[in-house]
DNA sequence: TATTGTTATACTCTATAACTATA
DNA sequence: TATAGTTATAGAGTATAACAATA
């Protein structure tokens, strides 16, 4: 008896619900965390996290790789700027964009910050094989392609 | 070569993030479509959803069933009887507090309603098997659990 | 004209605390 | 005193549109 596609609703079976749930379980708990510890809000962690990965990005290639939006991309640059965390720099090849690279304290910040979030990840999925994990990770995809399709 | 738990971060493989842009996505087509064609905010539907399901509950009982916290459930209810969806009744055995159920206009929503968000799961999950859609909701529990505890 | 990025505005969501009415 | 529920307030997230500067 397959259960996939229930004919009525439950609210607890409900994909979308579950999953909302979780995510916000998740985010609430590191959210936390990252305020309390290091000042930040998601967005402006997250811009620390690509910016350590993929130095001097400009603001727009920040967006595809954070998806953010480039508001959000702009208050969270904006912030870290005034927090000493991140620098601009002019961008020779566009005179309407900029590039954006960790400062010394920046990148400081984001070797205790990334190693608080291992540590978070590794307590969240405690008891998963690495093939659950990979099964996880492989259906959120597919399931944020087929809600932007 | 296990890679469950990389020692370095990449934003693009890290759980919480991949959980919150994959329910952001689901979130935002699901809320763009109950609001134009429902009227209804996230927190409303599903506080009609619960109430389909079970009528007649206090607002406490719905704080549990929806995950949501009282202040939320409040207002979602002053507004879903504002539009005569929901209906309030006295509590014969406490006086702080009332039963909430649906009008028959808010029981003849739902039925729109939970026809169209099964049409959404089953977009969302059309190439899942049943079995990658009850590993999906277990590991999703899972994870929750986990944040919470 | 089109594009990059910023600012303005408003709406939703969430969290804390103060408040009322009743137990 | 403790609990159920409401109201007030502010902070955070998100979306649209208008804008300045450059291509």
């Amino acid at each position: 008896m397959s259960d996939i596609l229930p004919a009525k609703l439950s609210l607890d079976r409900f994909l979308p619900y579950r999953l909302s749930v979780a995510s916000n379980a998740v985010s609430n708990r590191i959210a936390r965390i990252y305020r309390q510890r290091f000042n930040l809000k998601i967005h402006e962690w997250r811009l620390v996290a690509v910016l350590a990965e993929r130095d001097c990005s400009t603001p727009q290639a920040l967006t595809q790789l954070t998806k953010m939006d480039k508001i959000s991309v702009s208050r969270a640059a904006k912030s870290l700027i005034g927090a000493g965390l991140v620098q601009a720099s002019s961008n020779q090849s566009d005179g309407r964009s900029h590039y954006l690279s960790l400062t010394p304290r920046g990148r400081a910040l984001y070797d205790e910050i990334s190693a608080g979030a291992l540590a978070i990840e590794r307590q969240l999925l405690d008891d998963f094989s690495a093939d659950e994990r990979a099964a996880l990770e492989a259906m959120l995809r597919r399931i944020e392609a087929a809600a932007e399709a």
